[in-house]
DNA sequence: GACTATTCCATGCATCTGCATTTAATTCCG
DNA sequence: CGGAATTAAATGCAGATGCATGGAATAGTC
């Protein structure tokens, strides 16, 4: 139960924080300079425009994203405040709202995405054939356990989790 | 120069932010509940503790860790309130300064590395075979470029990035 | 030597984050 | 029904972070 970790296992987890954080940084950097906020935003207007009607509870996006409540409702607030969505109040359950994608929204998180994804071909797909991509997917998918879920691609997206 | 990524990179971007992200949750927690400061001050003690004489110029430390000037400063700043470390004048150039590790510092060096490298056993080591985490280290060090830099183990440690 | 550029580090300020708590509405259950 | 427990969302506050700037010392140039 308390067996020391190999050199191989410190070795990816070393890798895996100082991989992550190069490339993350390098991609918002990119989407930066482009004049674009950050990716949280993306992803909150990605999941909103799936959506069927583009709209979503609160605690839909926060189960999405993976962030916590209070960080979900701060970034509702940055968006309502920039037009990118409006609040609707939910009429079944009082408490509660519904978060609906503007126009503005939509045209922004199409925009992102032709640089975002410029972005991930420029650090990870030009670095990686598709095959080792796919055995790095894999390989991840074993520490990650579940986040596998879903997440196919139709249109034009990507999703990051912070 | 405008491709689009492949399923499979902008796959594996997926995955390497959310892993990344739920791995590093989970060990900082389990950290945090064995009553430890945040893992950078663990990162900043072991450098420390590695470097020759138990000092080294903010500079190194900055480099090594690769976190931000400022941060830093502000890192070194916790670490001497804490006792962790001392500030020492520089002599040969009177702007810099020479942080030193104290006795608390490498003791609560060697006492977090117990939980730490158990927490990387548990949410590493435990998931992935040592030739699998062997590819691993592979595939991510096609896209960091530069983190297989040294990192060499020696007696206990282990490092992240932020 | 005088002047400019560069390096090292700290810090003010605005923003962001985490945590705990609050308010309000809903559900559960005897 | 009526009160306790649960859930949805917002927010006050302390601490952390990013950014830009400041001051001090050194290095480079002529």
């Amino acid at each position: 139960m308390k067996r020391k970790p190999s050199t191989e296992a410190t070795g990816a987890w070393i890798r895996l924080m100082r991989v992550q954080s190069r490339v993350l940084a390098a991609v918002e950097q990119d989407l930066k300079k482009a004049g674009f906020p950050p990716l949280a935003w993306y992803d909150a207007l990605l999941e909103l425009s799936r959506a069927p009607s583009g709209e979503l509870r609160p605690v839909e996006l926060e189960r999405q994203m993976l962030i916590p409540q209070y960080s979900t409702s701060r970034l509702i607030d940055r968006l309502v405040d920039e037009g990118l969505a409006v609040r609707r109040e939910c009429k079944i359950d009082k408490r509660g709202q519904f978060i609906e994608i503007t126009e503005a929204g939509r045209d922004l998180q199409k925009r992102m995405w032709a640089a975002y994804s410029a972005a991930i071909e420029k650090h990870i797909g030009s670095k990686l054939s598709d095959v080792d991509a796919a055995k790095l997917c894999a390989l991840l998918d074993r520490l990650g356990c579940s986040c596998s879920q879903a997440q196919q691609l139709s249109a034009g997206e990507g999703a990051s989790a912070r």
